[in-house]
DNA sequence: GCGACAG
DNA sequence: ATCTTGTCGC
């Protein structure tokens, strides 16, 4: 079982810290392109009930060459930041982290629900889990933060860069025919080619990538039918 | 100054 | 994100 460095804490951090923060990590934020081979791949996400603080998170690890799930981990924890705009991660990776805790293997690169560099200071939650996890990871998030991009051809496949201030930092991708693009970008220790050929690897019967997916599956039904070992109170 | 704004 | 049925379009 590895140990991961802990980078900052993640308790008693005001939005203000969170954004000084980002300053500070942002040149740690490595892109290019992997070393080692990518045989596994880990989608990650949380659910929650409106208005709840308790949040459910889960990673689901799938087998890239077969898109068979071969592990899995969910987690009940207690968010302790708000969701705001450009500091997601604040929000979500303190319980994924716990979730990845549980998993049984080590996943090669994980991909987000959200946005790596095609963020406001190009550390967006995949970025920040990157350099937590130090293994390449990258976000495929449903709709734009920032960048601007011209639309991609209609066909699977088919992607147009997403540019901010000059910047490429990521690409509007379609996964499949005359449906609307995901956008990906790089996280760390990944560059924007590998990270679009990986979305397309995990192409299943949806938009959304087959990682995507299944944690948000997982997470959903634990929300909503609860932990199997958690007691929940039965109706009368 | 006025909007935009991942999940 | 979450709350929700039917409905328009390929």
């Amino acid at each position: 079982m590895a140990s991961y460095e802990l980078l900052h804490p993640w308790t008693d951090i005001s939005p203000a810290d969170a954004v000084a923060l980002q300053q500070q990590l942002r040149s740690q934020v490595r892109i290019l392109p992997p070393t080692g081979p990518l045989r596994t791949i880990a989608g990650c996400d949380i659910s929650f009930n409106k208005f709840e603080e308790t949040v459910y998170a889960g990673i689901v690890v799938l087998d890239l060459e077969t898109l068979e799930t071969i592990d899995e981990a969910g987690v009940v924890s207690t968010a302790t930041f708000p969701y705001v705009p450009g500091l997601l991660s604040f929000r979500e990776i303190p319980s994924l982290l716990e979730a990845w805790a549980k998993l049984t293997t080590e996943p090669d690169v994980v991909m987000f629900d959200g946005q790596g560099i095609a963020h406001p200071r190009r550390i967006g939650i995949a970025s920040h889990g990157g350099l937590f996890l130090n293994r390449p990871t990258f976000g495929c998030a449903k709709s734009v933060l920032v960048g601007k991009y011209n639309e991609p051809a209609p066909e699977r496949g088919s992607w147009s860069p997403m540019t901010h201030y000059r910047d490429v930092v990521g690409a509007a991708l379609r996964t499949k025919n005359r449906v609307n693009p995901v956008y990906v970008s790089p996280g760390h220790l990944i560059d924007l080619e590998t990270a679009i050929a990986l979305t397309l690897r995990c192409d299943g019967k949806y938009r959304l990538p087959e990682p995507t997916r299944r944690a948000h599956n997982l997470v959903n039904t634990l929300r909503r039918n609860g932990s199997p070992y958690q007691q929940t109170t039965q109706p009368s």
